[in-house]
Parts: C-alpha cells; sequence; structure tokens
DNA sequence: TTGAAAGCGCTAACAT
DNA sequence: ATGTTAGCGCTTTCAA
C-alpha cells in the first residue's frame, strides 16, 4: 500500500526482456514487431500495471501538450457550463484534454490561469475574458502561433478569434415582438456590467428596434440591477414611473428572472416581458416566457473547432463567429398594452 | 510569424551568461543568487519571453502533475456544472489545475477518460461515475496511493471515497411534507435509470415516509421517464388512474419540470408537487414549487477536500460524505387533497 | 554564490 | 525485427 514506484518503461523492457525501444512500438502500434514479442510485452504490462507516462512522451515528441486550456467566469452559471460542454466535446473527439479554470469574473485570477496553461503548453487556449481584463500581454503567443479563441465577449487589447451570441440582432428581434404588439414604451433592464459587451450589444439592439419604430429612446426606462433581487427592484420602480412602460426587454437570464419575480409577485399579468436567455421552466410560468434562447454549447463547439482549425494551419486573418439567436414565443410578450396606452393597430 | 520555437531555459542561461542552473535557482526562488545575477536573468527572462515548461518540471521532480482529473457525465447539466465549478475552486486554491472530461453517461467514454488522466499522472482523481461503470482495474491505482473520489454515485466493484446527497433522507422528508398535508395518495415518477444510486435511494427514501405514516407502497403509483416529455407523459398516466394519486413526488429534475409542465398544461391546481432539485424559476411558478434542493458545488467542495486531505497522507479507511439536502416550502406540497378523497386532520 | 554532470521517462534517428 | 544512442527541458547531486 501506499506509494510504490510506478512501473516504467525500462522495467517493462526489462521484465519482458526487450529493449525499451520494442516496448514503446508495441504500445504506439508502430514500426514492425513480431507477434510473440508483442504479446510478451503486452503481458508484462498488463501484470505491471504499467502506464505510459504521457507527460514524458509530450516532451521527447517536442509537441505542445495535447490539452487545451479553457478559462470561464463561473461553472455554476448554466450557461458558461453549456459553454464548457460544448467545448469539451469537440477538443475531446480530436484526442485532446481539456484544462479548465474559472477566473470568478476576475482579471488577475485569469491572468494567473491563463500563466499557469501557457506553462503546461496548452495547444490551444480558449478564454471568457473577464469585465476588467487585458490581453495585450497574450500577443507574443499569439504571433509564435498558439491558437487563442475569445469566448461570448472579445479579447481586450488583442486582435484575435472570437464567437460571441447574435446580441444586437437578439435583442432588436425580442423588443421588435413587442413592438408589434402594440407597446410603446419598452423598459430595458440590465444585470451584467454595463461595460460588458454582451450587455453593451444587447442594449444597443433595444435602441436599433426603438428607433426602427420611430420611438424616443428615454433613458428614463433604462435600468441595471446586479443580481435578480436588484433586478426585480429595479423592474418595480420601472413600473411605479409616473408614465411607465407597458413591456420589459430584460438583457440577460439574472435580469429575466428577477423581472419575472417582479411581476408575478406584484399580480402585474398586463405587462409584457421578453428577455435574454431562456430558463427551463420558462414555459410553465404564467404567462409563458417569451425569450431569446441563445446556443451555449454551439458557442463552445464553434469556439473549439476554430482552434482546432488554427492548430491545423488555418492563418488567415483573425475571424468573428456570430452564433444566432432564436426568439421562443410563448405568450408573455403578447400581452396588451395597459389600458388607456395608445394601442395602434398592428399592420 | 508562426511557430517558431519556445526559448528554454537554457537559452535563457546562454544569453545571461549564468549556468541553466543559476536561471531555475532564480525562477524558483531557491538557493542563494546575488542580487545582480537574478536581475540580470530575470530581464532576460522579460525580453525572450520566457516560460517555463511545467511538464519538464513535473517530470524531473518525479512528483505526479499538479493536475487533478475530474470525470462527469454531462457539463450542460447545471448539476454536474456546478459540482465541476466547486471542485475547481478548492483545487485551483490548492495551486493544482483541474483537468475534466465529458463521459456523456457512458462507461467506455469514462473508462478512456480515465485512461487518459491516469497516464497524465493526475494527482487525484474525482469520478461521478456513469450508470453501467466497473471501477475494479482502479484498485491498484488507489493501492498504490492516488487519491480517488467518486462523487453523487459510490463506486462500483472498487472500496473508495464518495460524496453523496441525502438522498434517501431528503425524499424522505419532501413526501413526509406530503403527507403531513392530508395526502395519503402520493405517486412517484423517477426518470435517471432506475438502477442509478441516486434514484434507488430517493425511492427508498419514498417508500419510508409512507411506511412510517402507516400507508402501502401502491406499485401503481411507481412510473418512470426517461426525459421531460417522458416524465410528463408518465405524469398524466398517473393522474388518469382510476384511483389517482392526489400528489407527485419526482426523483430528478427532468422529471420535476415535466411533472410541472404536465400540470400547469392540463390546469391540475389541485394536484400537490415536491420534487428534487430545486429550479432557478420554482418561486415563479403557480403555485410555487416546493422542492429538495441538492448543494452540487457543495458536494464538489467536499469531494475535493477529501481528495487533497488523501494527498496530504490521510490513509484512514475509504469514508462516504453526506451532503445534506434542504426542502425549500414554498406551497406545492400543501394543496388539499381533491375532493373526496379521505383528509385526516393533521394531529 | 555558482557550475557541471547526470538523469526523470520517453521516442527519433540511426544502427544492426 | 530489434537494439543503441542521444536528447526533449528541467532539477538533483555534487563539486568548485
Amino acid at each position: 500500500m501506499g506509494g510504490r514506484r510506478r512501473p516504467t518503461m525500462a522495467d517493462v523492457a526489462r521484465e519482458a526482456g526487450v529493449a525499451a525501444k520494442t516496448v514503446s512500438r508495441v504500445l504506439n502500434g508502430e514500426g514492425p514487431v513480431a507477434a510473440g514479442t508483442r504479446e510478451r510485452v503486452l503481458a508484462v504490462v498488463g501484470r505491471l500495471g504499467y502506464r505510459p507516462n504521457l507527460m514524458a512522451r509530450n516532451m521527447r515528441v517536442g509537441a505542445a501538450d495535447a490539452t487545451v486550456g479553457l478559462v470561464v467566469p463561473e461553472l455554476g452559471n448554466p450557461f458558461f457550463g453549456a459553454v464548457a460542454g460544448g467545448v469539451e466535446r469537440v477538443v475531446r473527439a480530436r484526442g485532446l484534454t481539456l484544462v479548465l479554470g474559472c477566473s470568478s469574473e476576475t482579471a488577475a485570477l485569469e491572468q494567473a490561469l491563463i500563466a499557469t496553461f501557457l506553462a503546461r503548453r496548452v495547444s490551444a487556449l480558449m478564454i471568457v475574458p473577464s469585465a476588467a481584463a487585458e490581453h495585450r500581454h497574450l500577443r507574443a503567443e499569439r504571433a509564435a502561433g498558439l491558437p487563442i479563441v475569445f469566448l461570448d465577449r472579445p479579447a481586450a487589447g488583442l486582435t484575435a478569434d472570437c464567437v460571441v451570441s447574435a446580441n444586437r440582432q437578439g435583442a432588436r428581434t425580442g423588443v421588435a415582438h413587442l413592438l408589434a404588439h402594440g407597446h410603446r414604451r419598452v423598459g430595458f433592464i440590465g444585470d451584467r456590467p454595463a461595460g460588458l459587451h454582451p450587455r453593451r450589444e444587447r442594449f444597443q439592439g433595444y435602441r436599433d428596434a426603438l428607433e426602427e419604430a420611430g420611438l424616443p429612446a428615454d433613458r428614463a426606462l433604462v435600468a441595471t440591477g446586479h443580481d435578480r433581487e436588484a433586478a426585480a427592484a429595479a423592474a418595480r420602480r420601472l413600473l411605479a414611473l409616473p408614465d411607465p412602460p407597458t413591456a420589459l426587454f430584460t438583457g440577460d437570464d439574472l435580469a429575466t428572472t428577477g423581472a419575472v419575480v417582479a411581476l408575478s409577485g406584484a399580480g402585474r399579468r398586463d405587462v409584457a416581458l421578453v428577455g435574454f436567455d431562456d430558463p427551463p421552466l420558462a414555459e410553465c410560468l404564467d404567462p409563458p416566457l417569451t425569450a431569446v434562447a441563445q446556443d451555449p454549447a454551439g458557442m463552445g463547439v464553434a469556439a473549439a473547432e476554430l482552434a482546432l482549425s488554427r492548430l491545423d494551419g488555418d492563418r488567415s486573418r483573425a475571424r468573428r463567429t456570430v452564433i444566432p439567436t432564436r426568439l421562443v414565443v410563448r405568450g408573455s410578450g403578447e400581452l396588451r398594452p395597459a389600458p388607456g396606452a395608445p394601442r395602434p393597430a398592428p399592420s
């Protein structure tokens, strides 16, 4: 019990009465090996419980390690869990192993993780950058040929591949859905730091939709909440305005659930709601929630495929892949504006 | 551009006019180094963008790699995402790196992942075993001192550390809640393969509660669904029985959401429901969902801490850590039995 | 305070 | 069909 030295290839070789290289050949199915020798070697391998040391192999082969590094802000968040799942599937299918770290949305932790991964000589790097992070320091790595793909949010201070949701278009479609049902005052509630890429883009999409409809952008209808409770409070605040919105558009999952809590808590079945991210029980709500669904697993898959194509030698210029969103219409976006509000007939 | 050889310690040494060992000393803050030498070395390190190669270091040191391997069935599942997040936090705080793989609930993939991790010489192994898996082959590793912790489900064919939810107790409490509100016919809907540990334990807890209340176990009230739709269908089937249940207990998240869909779709606000796993929007449902909440992040943390204590030399016998569940009472468990059903006064 | 040599476990490049 | 030698990038051991 307890920590006997692991058998090495040399042990196997000695025991089998062959040279180490022969063991290597057997294990890697390389050059020609006599059937008898092969069997003898495999028998010893089994008996000794020998496991090849991948680190040693990689080092000798000189190649980068057969791993890709992924940094996400938080694994507990189902969105990033799904992203990581997508990455893992692709990476694994290619025979690579996923090395994973959580930055807790902290630039310092993110950088430490990246440093660790680089020291491990990962074959590729995929990063969901935290809000405050800076990536200038990765320029040399990129120049040296390391594939680096940013996920969900673009890099700061670095031109690099990037995979994002169709945030702006998705928000525009969601808000347009509300406008198409007669709403003229639509509130916006965002949660993630206002400077964050997805939040900015979604807000832009909100404004795009208003502008297309010839409606003014009223700053009083824009609110922010840093968590579910804050988002709920923001929703209540908006609804308490002298000239309140008749519909809400929420910019992310926390804001959406916050708004749902606020509306259901207040019994306000008359306020329409459309929001980013499609939570599992959306269709069980009353009214059923109309949502802009993202495809996090698809984002992970796309990012991993992009990284692998770089690994395969694709040297074309950095590109941004946009993963479409999908408006899932279930009813909460079709409520009528509160009585008294202007209500043009749909064209 | 594109793939210049990475600078090695020897490059730094040559450039700085010192021996490799001196560079090593500077970088590891080891033996005594003259201040001037240190600065010269660090300058070259910065100029060349040198990054120590962790693989080489680990190999020489002979120690296991500074990684722990984690196998989960599916990262897209928020439960396992949270588990992985808990593991990562602890592992990272210890300076180790998480290596992650998804088995897709497949024994073969799981075994392949484990083999890869062993080849990488991970310092510890944590596994959420898939239903059909067998772990006899890990005996030698365990005997050799490798910490191995099983998560959510115990190992098969191997005595090893294990961290699980209080499945039986949680289910018992949930069902007792229904019984305390006058229900006498409680249906059980389970989803995961019936042989799976959590499913079995939760079913046992269901029977425990019935037995404590002196109620018969009616096999007709037990159903299985393999996904959300199937679970919903199972719920509808139970409610269509000649002598239908007045309440449902669901054994996992898919069964729970399936039951919610079925009940809300049928407008059956008279059927009580309590289920395992507390979904994000539980409180927004109508009626608000009473749920048995697990603590997946806590499970990950506990498992990682257990593994690390083994790494630190704890040689005590294998232990099972049970992470408590929490009954979150919100109302769906307190509905009255349908009219006509016997309804004894609560004691 | 620094350096030289040996070697971790493996495989590429040559033998044989 | 198999064995030998050298060396991947680093650290240990011993010496200066």
